[in-house]
DNA sequence: CTTCTAAAGGAACTTCAGTTCCGTTAATCT
DNA sequence: AGATTAACGGAACTGAAGTTCCTTTAGAAG
């Protein structure tokens, strides 16, 4: 007697459904970054993915669901931060990162619609925001060394410096359409650690 | 022999027409404000401005098309920048006002789903770049000034100063989901002053 | 290997955003 | 003031997104 206690997916999670969980979302990673948020739907979706739009319906309800499930998963294969031993250049490769990811053919498209979705809807909002927390308590640590080492003022608040690099390359993505090039993300890198050393952060 | 030759409301924009299109854009403006971008259908939202949807549909489109005109009309609506004579309290003063329209229970919403929109559509991007073009515009002087001062290194990118000062709040409101509060704002404004005179934008 | 049932799948159905058609209203010009 | 026609508006129509119902497949347990 082992009743469906949960949402579908939960009680036999292995074999087929977990094949078919990897299908929808790659899938549903695809068409997002080529058609924006608005532009999808999950019968097209489930289509893509060779999977009945029952089920699709059934597990993830509705675009929103989905692209929740799918942060989810993007959170899990975080890559790990650099340790080159100097605040300038740990920032330098953070942003450097974050370039790359924005600028990626896939990746890109995907985090603005991502962001997009979350602007209206809690769910994603709180899965995206779960993500970043991800980002920040990976990188944080840079700025903290940074601060035992004396190359910034102790007390200096680790995440916003963070924060302040990744600032103006998600505004340029999202906001104000201004060029993305290596050359905006060592300034970017270059401006955080100027306001770091400068107190600005204590 | 006065033929229509552009689109509705071009060759008589007098009168009725006008009056339609405030209706209209003030309906959009809250709906998207309390529904975001993907609650909101062209049929509601000419029910509630009190117009027939046929010419909703028939002039606007689609929401990204309502969206990008209403954008258009902020546009106009622009405030004039503050003069307080030192950068410092420029900067404070751009980034309280952009604090204050962030939060604002109208506009604030209303930001977030225009911002999303423009992610999936060219056309309300275009719109919303124009939007940012004017307000860097109008505040980028502050740097210049500040520039001649001698507050600032020569060759300062102004607009850059701006971007830097105005990209931590709209991180945090689109992306991380971390607070809005009169102290980040003051944060971003001193760390935009902190990095420009240490040369981080020349 | 067999049983049990969670989860997937197919197909018909429903609902409503978006379109089309055509009659009505009122802005502009003489 | 009267004529012209751009623009508005109501109502019926269309198509596809999303739902429901029932059958089939295959993962987990004994």
């Amino acid at each position: 007697m082992n009743q469906a206690t949960g949402a579908p997916g939960t009680s036999r999670p292995g074999g087929r459904t977990a094949r078919v969980r990897e299908a929808v979302l790659r899938a549903a990673g695809d068409a997002l970054a080529d058609k924006g948020i608005g532009g999808v739907d999950l019968a097209e979706v489930a289509r893509l993915a060779g999977v009945g739009k029952t089920t699709v319906y059934r597990r993830w309800g509705t675009v929103p669901g989905l692209v929740a499930d799918l942060l989810a998963e993007m959170a899990e294969s975080s890559l790990p931060r650099a340790r080159t031993g100097a605040l300038e250049t740990d920032l330098a490769a953070l942003a450097g990162l974050i370039l790359k990811t924005l600028t990626d053919e896939r990746q890109g498209p995907l985090f603005k619609a991502v962001i997009a979705a979350a602007a209206s809807d809690p769910q994603t909002a709180a899965a995206l925001h779960r993500f970043y927390r991800v980002r920040i308590d990976e990188w944080a640590p840079c700025v903290a060394e940074a601060a035992a080492r004396g190359d910034v003022p102790a007390g200096t608040d680790a995440d916003e410096v963070v924060r302040a690099l990744s600032a103006p390359l998600y505004y340029r993505f999202l906001v104000s359409g201004d060029p993305l090039d290596p050359d905006t993300a060592a300034r970017a890198a270059a401006a955080a650690a100027a306001a770091a050393r400068a107190g600005a952060y204590a």
